[in-house]
DNA sequence: AGCACGCCGACT
DNA sequence: GTCGGCGTGCTC
């Protein structure tokens, strides 16, 4: 009997998210194994697709004529064990097919690219084959696809059987090569070949010679050049002759900045541990020792030295011939962290993030699969680096929501570390100074282990920070963003020749209502939540309970008139830094000075080397950066992100507030924190301002209980969109019918509501977000309305379903 | 996604 | 009568 493969083709849609049973034919039975690429035809026609082989001999209960392989794409598996039943989890989890979930976890250029092609077999008329195929013999279709006219007489041509429709699935994974020599004679023909040659014919005399002393082996034809120093004609005369060949030989692109760091001089050598550091080192690489795949969470304040225990796990990790996994989140990805990691571990490291060219992803995702690279260090799709045996997983700053994907799969590193955790028998590190509530709860009933540093490995005080009320400036200067105490400070820093950072609190701005005179943010009376400014409907809408309520000309709370929607840009507060004082050197960064590649890094050189005085910025300069002539740090507006419809909106305040607050004063001098705000009350700003996460933990603890939110509950948000709002609502309203009717009557469902930006690319969405604590109905039931209301085109009603959404807006 | 099949309106 | 519109259903 034929031996048969299972196969998940590159259909991304519900009614072929499964595998097809495929014959592998005769001539690939040796190859074919798990986790290769092939390219199989699928459908009616000659459609051909690429697919992966998720399994091998099982039985299949396809009654209908099996098709064959047409070829393998790959000599060896892509996907290993381990990622392919990951990939099967996550599209489970996330409610992703399971081919993007696959997709996710690879290279771009792994995905191959399929085309069609329009190839002429019979004579057509002369003047189409001049405008349509532009005389050649073929066309490819996707150029002409748009035209309808075209598509038609295409189609037209095809039913008289002049032309033919054809797949070709192009695979774009190329390794790039660099032209090798290698001597195609042995030592005494060349020694023959020497006696033929013309008296004067150095150069191919000295070639014979060089050739001789490389025999057996294959030379980059530029290290041959510099070696021999011989000429690239004189090569080529050697290829003629017969002596020689010319081979490609794989080579790895190099980004730029991170030329490979020999592993045998001078490695940076491991710190000394403090006591509390080599406590927590010391649980970790127990567990390390004993394989335990237990979570620990590294709860240390802001330069308590959490960088220097994840290294030296990471060394015991190698130490004990295991790999290890380093995640970061993108924004603090500097050079700043990965030289560190590249200095300890040298060649070892592979580094994956957004910088990168696809070739260069590509090419360090070869290094780690080929088990070149033994540590990674990377952002959040860092976390299916095709490593195998692994060590330990550390994910640094394990708070940022950075970590969650919020595109299809709808992943959370975190998760998915646990999970590699797990099957590999490996700890996991949660490294935070101020963990996510969630984490640090699972630690408080001891899911995870606390590791806690409470001294900074200086034993320097954290700088003091002092909070600005913005309501009294307002009243008696006007508009600004600068308080005097604030400009007071900056000018006497210019003054002493010290830096400042300025950081502009993007986050928030959405529109939502605050009041100028007593900070009062316009909230649901059902939600306690803020409400949003739907400007197209002149109201104020909740997104959690779908209230609505006019937009306020006053304050409901002390009957101002001073209430509007709140927000200002890097830009305008660039403008007015210049008018207040002209003498200061500005650097700007947001999205727009950063958009190109290596700005990021240029522009934080240049603060680094003092070419400016003020780094005017957004969140972006909250993490990592280390600038030791900077001694003050101002925070513009701290209370924006409070105003966000988002029950998370105090934890991230206060975690903001937290991260920008370390960047003072990092050195010998003494660096000092200012907070403007117009909530100076706020419990989130006042307990940042005091450092106190345990206080801020507590209360939030409590408001979140009260409230019914993570981590008391845990969430999903079920979205659905159509071009005609009524039918997006009047389907929503039957999903909630339905869960309503099967869920536990202890969990909660909210809505359906309209989304925060209702309409988006011509389409209208509503949402329902679900609270629940353990409901095993609520899975099935999700999955079985995602195979009911499974759309066929744009126009049915498109359901997306996000598991532990980060933001509910 | 892409393609075929199938059932209705305006044309060589 | 037929060409082609797009609704419906299937792809191992």
């Amino acid at each position: 009997m034929a031996q048969l493969a299972q196969v998940i083709v590159d259909v991304p849609t519900m009614q072929t998210n499964r595998p097809y049973t495929y014959q592998v034919p005769t001539r690939l039975e040796n190859q074919v194994q798990l986790g290769m690429r092939v390219v199989v035809p699928f459908g009616n026609g000659k459609r051909q697709v690429q697919g992966f082989i998720v399994g091998l001999d099982q039985p299949t209960r396809y009654n209908g004529q099996l098709k064959a392989i047409d070829a393998l794409m790959d000599l060896q598996p892509v996907i290993g064990d381990e990622l392919l039943s990951l990939s099967k989890w996550l599209a489970d989890r996330t409610y992703a097919f399971w081919i993007s979930s696959i997709y996710t976890m690879l290279p771009n250029m792994l995905k191959a690219k399929s085309t069609r092609v329009v190839k002429i077999i019979d004579e057509v008329d002369e003047q189409i084959a001049f405008d349509v195929f532009h005389g050649k013999d073929e066309l490819d279709f996707a150029t002409v696809q748009s035209n309808p006219q075209i598509v038609s007489l295409l189609l037209k041509l095809q039913r008289q059987g002049k032309v033919r429709f054809e797949y070709v699935v192009a695979d774009k994974a190329k390794a790039k090569t660099t032209v090798g020599i290698r001597p195609q004679l042995s030592f005494e023909e060349l020694e023959e070949a020497r006696t033929s040659l013309h008296a004067n014919a150095h150069a191919q005399n000295r070639l014979l010679s060089y050739l001789q002393s490389i025999i057996g082996k294959t030379v980059k034809q530029v290290d041959a050049e510099k070696i021999s120093g011989l000429k690239a004609a004189t090569f080529n005369t050697g290829v003629q002759k017969g002596w020689l060949t010319k081979v490609p030989i794989e080579v790895y692109r190099t980004p730029l900045g991170q030329e490979p760091l020999p592993d045998d001089h001078h490695l940076a050598k491991p710190l000394t541990l403090n006591d509390e550091q080599q406590a927590a080192a010391n649980e970790i690489e127990q567990a390390i020792d004993d394989s335990r795949s237990r979570v620990f969470l590294l709860e240390g304040v802001t330069g308590s030295g959490k960088t220097e225990v994840y290294l030296q796990s990471i060394a015991k990790a190698l130490q004990n011939h295991k790999t290890a996994l380093m995640l970061v989140p993108e924004i603090s990805l500097t050079p700043q962290i990965v030289n560190r990691v590249r200095h300890r571990f040298g060649s070892k490291v592979a580094v994956l993030h957004s910088g990168l060219s696809a070739g260069e992803r590509f090419d360090e995702w070869r290094r780690i699969n080929r088990g070149e690279a033994q540590v990674v260090v990377g952002a959040r799709s860092a976390i299916f680096a095709p490593l195998t045996n692994i060590g330990v997983i550390i994910l640094d700053e394990e708070h940022e929501s950075s970590y969650k994907q919020d595109e299809a799969p709808r992943y959370h590193a975190r998760e998915v570390a646990k999970w590699r955790g797990k099957y590999n028998n490996a700890p996991v590190v949660l490294g935070s100074a101020t963990p996510s509530l969630e984490s640090r709860a699972r630690a408080m009933k001891g899911v995870y282990q606390l590791l806690q540093l409470k001294h900074r490995v200086n034993k320097r005080p954290l700088p003091p920070i002092k909070v600005v009320d913005m309501r009294p400036e307002i009243k008696e200067r006007g508009e600004s963003n600068f308080s005097r105490e604030l400009l007071t400070k900056l000018t006497d820093r210019l003054a002493k020749n010290e830096q400042s950072i300025l950081m502009l609190n993007r986050r928030g701005f959405s529109s939502f209502m605050m009041c100028r005179d007593c900070g009062e943010v316009l909230k649901c009376p059902n939600c306690d939540i803020s409400l949003t400014l739907h400007m197209d409907s002149h109201t104020m809408k909740c997104h959690y309970c779908g209230h609505e309520e006019p937009i306020p000309r006053f304050c409901p709370h002390c009957g101002s008139r001073e209430i509007r929607y709140y927000g200002t840009g890097t830009e305008k507060v660039e403008r007015e830094l210049a008018g207040l004082i002209p003498q200061a050197r500005v650097i700007r960064m947001d999205v727009d000075t950063t958009r190109r590649k290596g700005m990021h890094e240029k522009l934080l050189r240049q603060f680094g080397q003092h070419k400016a005085d003020i780094l005017l910025g957004t969140q972006m300069i909250a993490k990592g950066l280390d600038f030791p002539n900077v001694t003050l740090v101002g925070v513009l507006n701290a209370d924006t992100g409070l105003g966000l419809p988002d029950f998370r909106s105090s934890e991230r305040t206060f975690d903001l507030l937290s991260q920008v607050s370390g960047r003072a004063g990092r050195a010998d001098k003494k660096g000092e924190v200012i907070i403007q705000t117009y909530n100076p009350d706020h419990y989130a700003i006042r307990f940042a301002q005091r450092n106190d996460y345990e206080g801020f933990f507590k209360r939030e603890m409590a408001l979140r209980h009260q409230a019914s939110y993570p981590p008391y509950y845990f969430t999903v948000r079920l979205m659905a969109s159509h071009e005609d709002e009524a039918i997006a609502a009047r389907a929503m309203a039957q999903i909630k019918e339905q869960l309503t009717k099967s869920l536990m009557p202890s969990t909660i469902i909210l809505g359906p509501t309209p989304r925060a930006i209702a309409r988006m690319k011509r389409r209208y969405y509503y949402q329902i977000v679900i609270k629940y604590k353990q409901d095993q109905h609520l899975h099935p039931l999700l999955q079985k309305i995602l195979q009911e209301t499974q759309s066929k085109g744009k126009n049915d009603v498109q359901i997306s379903i996000d598991p532990d959404p980060q933001y509910f807006m």
